[in-house]
DNA sequence: TGCATATAGTTAGCATGCTTACTATTGACG
DNA sequence: CGTCAATAGTAAGCATGCTAACTATATGCA
């Protein structure tokens, strides 16, 4: 058997990428108090308005479970509020606030220069096929 | 401000990449007590021989303190030993256990298959565009 | 030699993920 | 109508990450 060569893992090295990632979001996020998970809630609770939980986290690619807890933090921190469905009493409407959208230039540009910084020098049709590659795994893994 | 799309976002399409293989990995590597991690930390053990915690945390893209609790958990289930360091008292050698050794080619096995899913159909030219992009990526963020 | 600095490891506290099990509500079908 | 499966959310327990603060040991320089 061949010996396993992290170095040609594309799930090693996407760990490796990822966690460098969200360290230099995070690091530029600090002063505004939210997290990159927070972040990415954000992005998609303001591009496309009010979710339920689990939509939410269809979207963030998370289990319902796992988006409890993080919309617990962002309610208590003011960035997100849960409000009653009108129509399906067990769904929670999260909603970003107010204050979340006030911070949204700050938030959006601290994201866009973390994704210049990380780009910069690749040729843009190799980050396409980077992208491509990594859907592509993303489908044979699922089936 | 052009909003922030995480389809385009390397970081966020890595979470996603990330996080798919690990489940993939830990429900086959499952019946062996080991986790995607721990099996990473046995590829560097075995392949490598003896190392400090820092050089395993170095080799495993973590810090430090979060190889402690890593290697705790290995021990505790026998997979790895610490050894006393003859020349340097501040220094743990953590070494795979005859254990570790047994399963080592059942576990290496999973990876290959996993591995070999993730890639299927994907041309092996554009894979290794998709790993130079992603050192490239780290190379931007690191600097 | 002796003190200042650097390095290895640990601990504590937090954020995020997951699975599993549970409750509340909805909806579908006999 | 009533029961039962499906769905939304929660809670508990675990694994991994991180940072910050701490201890023990080495090292380097005045």
């Amino acid at each position: 058997m061949a010996p396993f060569d992290p170095h040609q893992s594309i799930g090693f090295q996407c760990s490796l990428t990822f966690r460098l990632f969200t360290a230099t979001l995070d690091e530029r996020l600090r002063g505004s108090g939210v997290s990159r998970s927070q972040f990415l809630a954000l992005v998609h609770l303001v591009s496309l308005g009010p979710l339920s939980q689990t939509a939410l986290a269809g979207h963030l690619g998370v289990t319902p479970a796992s988006a409890v807890r993080l919309v617990d933090r962002m309610e208590r921190d003011g960035w997100v509020v849960r409000q009653p469905d009108p129509d399906d009493r067990r769904i929670n409407r999260v909603a970003a606030t107010a204050k979340a959208e006030e911070v949204w230039d700050e938030l959006s540009g601290h994201a866009h220069a973390v994704l210049e910084k990380a780009y910069q020098g690749i040729d843009p049709t190799e980050i396409q096929t980077a992208l491509a590659v990594l859907a592509r795994v993303r489908e044979n893994l699922a089936g």
